[in-house]
DNA sequence: TTGAAAGCGCTAACAA
DNA sequence: TTGTTAGCGCTTTCAA
């Protein structure tokens, strides 16, 4: 199983006709559309062309003639480690991938990470359509992306008047994450959300921020907090917003330390995911606080270690965005004006919410 | 922010430079060249492609013309869903990922999985380079892709002459694990592998399907793993070996059932992968077998998992492994004749290793 | 069943 | 600074 010398590409199809003396079509046809000459003469087309080296039509030629790059972009602008870390995002992938591959098409993770103004990568790729990930409303990678002259599929966010997405339906889900907390008791609350905007701002955040995020799922989950604890009677402007950039653990420890050295009176934090919450309780046992006697916590996304803690979480199918995404994307050839699919979401009370310690009350049996 | 109709590409460069009485060289400057013409006539010309609803040059046309697609292809032969749920796997694929960024190329998944028999995915991803990720040396894709007039980096196997290869040194690694167990008074061990070859054989290995073993990597182990035993008096022909295709957590605990089953007197069970570790430790706790006191369980590869449940294993650095490969691919051209990465491995003794209950002469001290 | 002609849309010498 | 010329390698009507 030696190899020749790499990148040779002595022959072409137009060389391999002329070995042969056919015509190019001929050879073209030999790989395509067998049927339409002799088995004889095929076998003679593909002997000679192994004899030549000749490798097979060339795919990116191939593409410019039939207008078909045979793969679909995936814009992540997400830092890249994170992406793989993220097991909400690692679901979404693996569930894109395998809507590609029923297809037969490929998956092409386009270089854009949120350093990297450079969206020459976005113009570079070639692919019949682009899926993009939970990106904010004002990526440049996101404009390019849409600049281009092929259909595209937005998962989560952001929301974009005439562009497919695919996600789930955030204000419902919270709203009844946040039902729960009140009808247990809680009033004083504090939230861990993800990052808001494209700058760093790893500290409290102030109203304004807040109402435009420009990363539209915070901000929905936000929203949809505020108004339900308004119904209860809680003034949302008293409502302590904690933000964090990067989207790790160990961030989410962080979060809710600044958040509860500030107000230690808060008795649940509502975190805008699992990854937080997981952080959240590590902060919570560092401080000595039991979960959920002393404090409850939230996440929101329902992987599978917040299954294993038994958090109280939203779980959202992140396998299925994906290959409904993939899907949508494949099959919009079909297609008339845009589409948006909202998938289902679960509430999943877990061991980390509680009445509040506050509440003196007895609660079962009152 | 509305989008006009999709799939328009009425424009082309050709259209744009008649529309601006301008030769194409020049349209195709103001992209690629902005030092090459006067910054008002740029700026005019960029100005009537957004009139004219010119998204810049089409990649394919371009890499047609260039020579240069600006992705790498990664194969990989495991069903995309194992390969996302192996935190392994995502190491390297996380890896890959990095060093294309960082090389502003993207990275192409080829949709090949097991089942799938048909090799034209490889033939129609326009990539500069393959990344081929631990498949079996008869693999159809794997073929495929050497037949393409581009380089390729193979990790971890199959190993074959004149290609690159980026792996750790698995008999190395292995024989050193083995000495540890020997040295530990293990005489009596099973072992637990993936699987040896593309046909499944959930069952006992023999001599024979241990020696011809597809997947290098695998046979390479069992082969250290033979040769360590024998110097340490034990007859390999004894040892049994048990094989599973899927490569799950579920699959490492019926392997150990099986294997434990017909073999209770074993006393160690070395498994090829941490995954199958980890079931091996679950059907250890379910028959009421004390880990490490009655039964020593190991792994390899030295996933996060692992290291919270303090097994014992070999830990190979799969971020590295994908940079590597993804560096060594991008960097083909500057070199001449094929080049081997040996990474380096540590082995981590946890707490699921200790003497065999059945020696009965104190260890310590003695 | 096979071939001739006409591009797909672009870039890169080279010349002006 | 701009334009002319010549393909990159392939597929696809259409005609023979």
């Amino acid at each position: 199983m030696g190899r020749p010398i790499r990148t040779r590409r002595q022959a072409t199809l137009a060389s391999l006709a002329a070995e042969l003396g056919v015509s190019r079509t001929t050879v073209s046809n030999a790989y395509n559309r067998p049927d339409q000459l002799s088995p004889e003469l095929r076998r003679r087309i593909l002997e000679t062309a192994r004899r030549l080296g000749y490798p097979g039509p060339d795919p990116v030629a191939r593409s410019l003639r039939t207008r078909k790059a045979g793969a679909v972009g995936l814009l992540l602008t997400e830092n890249l480690s994170y992406a793989f870390r993220d097991p909400a995002a690692v679901g979404v992938l693996e569930g894109l991938a395998l809507a590609c591959e029923d297809a037969g098409v490929g998956l092409h993770l386009v270089p854009a990470s949120p350093g990297r103004e450079d969206v020459a990568a976005v113009h570079r790729a070639g692919v019949d359509g682009f899926v993009v990930y939970s990106v904010p409303d004002d990526d440049p990678h996101l404009a390019a992306v849409l600049e281009r002259p092929v259909p595209t599929v937005i998962i989560d966010q952001p929301r974009i008047e005439g562009v497919d997405r695919v996600g789930p339906d955030d204000a419902a889900a919270v709203t009844r994450l946040a039902e729960h907390l009140v009808s247990l008791g809680h009033r004083q609350v504090g939230v861990l959300c993800m990052r808001l905007a494209r700058e760093r701002n790893d500290d409290f955040v102030t109203a304004q921020r807040q109402s435009s995020a420009h990363f539209h799922v915070q901000r929905i989950r936000l929203e949809a907090l505020a108004t339900a604890f308004s119904a209860a009677g809680v003034d949302w402007a008293t409502v302590p917003v904690v933000e964090r950039f990067d989207h790790t653990v160990d961030d989410g420890a962080s979060g809710a330390r600044q958040l509860l050295d500030a107000y230690p009176q808060v008795t649940a934090v509502i975190c805008t995911s699992d990854i937080l919450a997981i952080g959240a309780m590590a902060e919570a046992e560092r401080r000595g606080l039991r979960v959920p006697l002393d404090l409850t916590v939230t996440g929101f996304d329902g992987i599978a270690e917040a299954e294993r803690l038994g958090l109280t979480t939203v779980h959202q199918p992140v396998l299925e965005k994906g290959k409904v995404a993939g899907r949508l994307l494949l099959g919009s050839a079909e297609r008339v004006g845009p589409k948006v699919i909202t998938l289902p979401t679960e509430l999943r009370i877990g061991r980390t919410s509680a009445p509040p310690r506050t509440v003196e009350e007895p609660w079962f049996g009152g």
